[in-house]
DNA sequence: TGTATGACCCTGA
DNA sequence: CTCAGGGCCATAC
């Protein structure tokens, strides 16, 4: 998976498949996307990323439920307002867990399935 | 080639 | 809870 192209269309495939309501941290979806340890790639394939793929960006913040963004910029603000119409708690740049739906030990399955 | 810079992550204090 | 330190990996200059 050394092929730049590549990786972020994984990348891609990933973030779009994320269902409603639930999130991955950048290191899940680089591990989903069979990129062990490529994190930061994540954030590189997400920002460039064509505003046509409407991708679910929001639904990937950081490992522990944050935010990355800085609180109060453009882009904070917006994915916090996002996550809530999806029925998510968002205080400050934390993203409250969820406590009905998917847990991550199920998160796996839930996203392979089909 | 070398350095700086992230939409990152984990651990320890 | 915050903070620093180290690790990580791709990009830009």
């Amino acid at each position: 998976m050394n092929d730049p192209q590549q990786a972020m269309a994984s990348v891609w495939r990933i973030v779009r498949a994320i269902p409603r309501g639930a999130t991955l941290s950048y290191g899940e979806v680089a591990r989903q996307a069979g990129l062990p340890r490529r994190a930061r790639w994540v954030a590189v394939a997400l920002k460039a990323a064509p505003p046509k793929l409407r991708l679910p960006w929001h639904r990937v913040i950081g490992a522990g439920g944050r935010i990355l963004f800085p609180a109060g910029s453009r882009a904070q603000r917006e994915q916090a307002r996002r996550l809530r119409a999806e029925g998510r708690d968002v205080r400050g740049n934390r993203v409250i867990a969820v406590a009905r739906g998917p847990r991550a030990s199920d998160l796996d399955a839930w996203l392979w399935r089909s």
